[in-house]
This record gives C-alpha cells, sequence and structure tokens, in this order.
DNA sequence: TTTTATAATGAGTAAAAACTCACTCAAAAA
DNA sequence: TTTTTGAGTGAGTTTTTACTCATTATAAAA
C-alpha cells in the first residue's frame, strides 16, 4: 500500500511552502511581470509541471501570495480599534516595524509584494485590486482616527490626521523598498526618527 | 524636392515625444514587465514598426527614460550642495515635492519610474543599475550633510542624519506611489507634516 | 517482490510577445 | 503633375512564455 494520507498532505505542503518562497521572492525582486513561471519552478527547485498541480495559474499563485498580506492588514486595522492610548498602539506598531524591517525582509516583502499586485491589476477591475484599495482605505481611516484621539489627548502634534496617516504608511512603504533596493546599504531609521513627526515634546 | 531637414525633424520629435510618453505612463502604471511593445505603440497612436525606427529595443526605451529622471537626481544633489541655509534648502525642496505632487504626476511618474527599473534590472549587473545605486547613494549622503549642518544651526532636530536623510526619501517615495494607486483618493500630506521629524519647534 | 496511490517530471503545444522588412504615404519643389 | 526622400505601416518571423499531459518515480504495506 502507499503513503499515508498525512504523509502525501505534507509532501504536498513542503512543495507548496517551496513555491510560495520562490514566487514571493522573484515577484518582489525582479515584479510580477518580468518573473516567469519556469524561473519561479527552478528558483522552487521544482518542475513546471509541478507546480502547476498546485497553482492553476500564474496569477492564482500572485492572489494567493496577497491574501496572505491582505490578512496582515487586516489584523493590524483591528488593533490600531483597541481601546489603549494612541501613543502606546503606535509606538508598539512602529517598533515592530522597526524590528522587523531591520532584521529580515519578510515584513519589506509583503508590503512590496502588495505593491507590486496593485500595479500589475491596475488596468483590470480584478476581485483583488479592489480589495486592497478598500482593505487599504479602511487602514488609512482607522490610523486617522487613532491620530486624532492622540491630538485630543495632547501627546499628538497637531495637524491634518488624515494627512499624517498617508505620511505615516507611505514613509513604511518607502522604507521597506529602500531596504531591498539598497540591500545592505540600507540603514534603518530609529523609531525616534520614525514617530518624530507624529508625537509632540522629542529632542 | 521632399520636406527640409528641420520638417522631417520635427515629424521625428513628435513622434519620440509620443512614444516616450506612452512608454511611461505604461511603465509607471502597470509595471514595465507587464507592459508590451504593441501596447506602447498603440497608446502612443503609431505602428510597431515605427517605434522601432526609434527605439532598437524596449530596453533601450526604459534606459532613456530612466536617463532623464537620473539627471532629475543629479540636479538636487548639486541644489542641496549650495550655501544657503539647510532650513531653506529643504523646506523651498520640499515645497516643490508639494506642488509637483499636488498637481501633476510628473514627479511620481519620475519616481516610480527609478523605482521600476531598479526593481526590473534586479538580477543583471547593468550599467543602469549600477548607475542610479550610485546616484541615490550621493544623494543620500548630500543630504545627510545638509541635515548634520542643519543640526549644527540649532535649526533641525538631533537623531542620526544618515536615518533622517533615509527617512526622508523613503516617505517622498512612498507618497509617489501612493498618489498614483489611490488615485483621486489621495490626500497629500502638507509640507509642515513631511518636514515635522526634521525641523524644529513647530507646533 | 508486487501492488498501489499519488507526487513529480519535462518534452510538447499554443499563445503571446519582441522584433524585422518590404512596402506605402505624404508633402515640398521642380 | 511628377519626383524625391524619409516617415510611417503592419503582416510576417522568431523567440519567449504560459500551460498540458503522457509518463515515470517513490515508498508504504500486502
Amino acid at each position: 500500500m502507499p503513503r499515508t494520507k498525512e504523509q502525501y498532505e505534507e509532501m504536498r505542503n513542503a512543495t507548496r511552502d517551496k513555491i510560495r518562497s520562490a514566487a514571493m521572492q522573484l515577484f518582489v525582486h525582479q515584479g510580477y511581470g518580468s518573473t516567469s513561471v519556469q524561473d519561479i519552478a527552478d528558483t522552487a527547485g521544482i518542475s513546471i509541471g509541478l507546480l502547476y498541480r498546485h497553482y492553476r495559474t500564474k496569477d492564482q499563485l500572485l492572489n494567493e501570495l496577497v491574501g496572505y498580506a491582505v490578512e496582515g492588514l487586516k489584523r493590524n486595522i483591528r488593533s490600531f480599534e483597541s481601546d489603549q492610548s494612541p501613543k502606546q498602539l503606535i509606538a508598539r506598531f512602529i517598533d515592530e516595524v522597526y524590528t522587523d524591517l531591520s532584521n529580515g525582509e519578510e515584513l519589506a516583502n509583503l508590503l512590496i509584494l502588495i505593491n507590486q499586485a496593485l500595479f500589475a491589476s491596475a488596468g483590470t477591475d480584478s476581485q483583488l485590486h479592489e480589495e486592497i484599495l478598500q482593505v487599504n482605505a479602511r487602514l488609512l481611516d482607522a490610523t486617522a482616527q487613532l491620530i486624532r484621539k492622540g491630538q485630543q489627548l495632547g501627546e499628538f502634534r497637531l495637524g491634518d490626521a488624515k494627512e499624517m496617516a498617508v505620511y505615516f504608511y507611505a514613509s513604511i512603504q518607502g522604507l521597506a523598498e529602500m531596504k531591498i533596493l539598497l540591500k545592505s546599504n540600507f540603514q534603518m531609521p530609529s523609531p525616534s526618527v520614525m514617530t518624530a513627526f507624529l508625537f509632540k515634546v522629542g529632542e
């Protein structure tokens, strides 16, 4: 008799992992359109045929990867809707971003992937494109809300909260890209630099 | 007798312009790899054959466009090496970025194009890839130098100047991308938000 | 050793994309 | 009206890429 269900599932999971990380790496580092399926299979160390047993199209593969990234964003929205002090929430978030961007490429990859997916699906009105934009809008709103609360508490600098939220995420996105593009020449700004435009006091 | 040299040159310039702006638009909005030469010709309103009379390869077209963008960066470096007050130089620069990003897509296109070119040429060690990275490094250094001077003059907040310069450009890059992706939903942060992390005083 | 269920392969196919070239078109002046 | 010259065309060719399928490899248990 052949292998058990569990053994087969384990095998399948292992190759799916290989495919996902190869695709992530390539999509992020050279762009979706410039990455061929052959590329992905080679990087994953498997055959094209096997890749297609797991993902019906190149597009579906991108969609799955982006799906995970979008989940991450949603978790963030939830955490920002907490009742804790805005300053603490933002400070904790920035600390996480700082350590993630300092140590590994995972967060940078997620952020860039979402970006790539948005550009790649620009003309088409795919479900995914719309969903990303929508989640993004909600994230910006939740953050602006948090900033407003912080301003009322006197912890945050004054200024248009929505604009500050836009600037907040724009800078994180920019940092992610710089990290990947500049490689070892990238020097991650410390949390105090990143929050200086938000928090009062400082020095 | 046929048209004069000047008339022919005028015709050629006109089509080159059409090609350039079509290519810029498409490379920026859907990515280099996801843009076909046929796409570009169609958008420019000319035939593929004519496009290839002007640019030998799709790659060469990208290179020319990026070349202009890099020139723009170089002009910036020079302006930052001026003897004027750091605060004034930065403030003027941010004002320019603000009006450019508020009104048109030109600056955003340039910034995103450079980014795209870096990603597209990631694996290969093309001359262009190297040049962009080098110009970028010089720009960061010049800016860090300016920030240091501003700190000595007591106009700028304290903190690692290089990190602050990285954050400065990361945020601008991020804003450019947000502008293009969010379209009419994008709200450009005012100069005061953008400089709050740099300048002392302020609210 | 043989059976069996499913993972894995990669040459093969069809579609799309990059690039070519033999030809037409346009307008100025003879 | 004809000639001239370089812009402009797009069907055709070559190369690359996404995707398929007939076949092989594997390892557990009978």
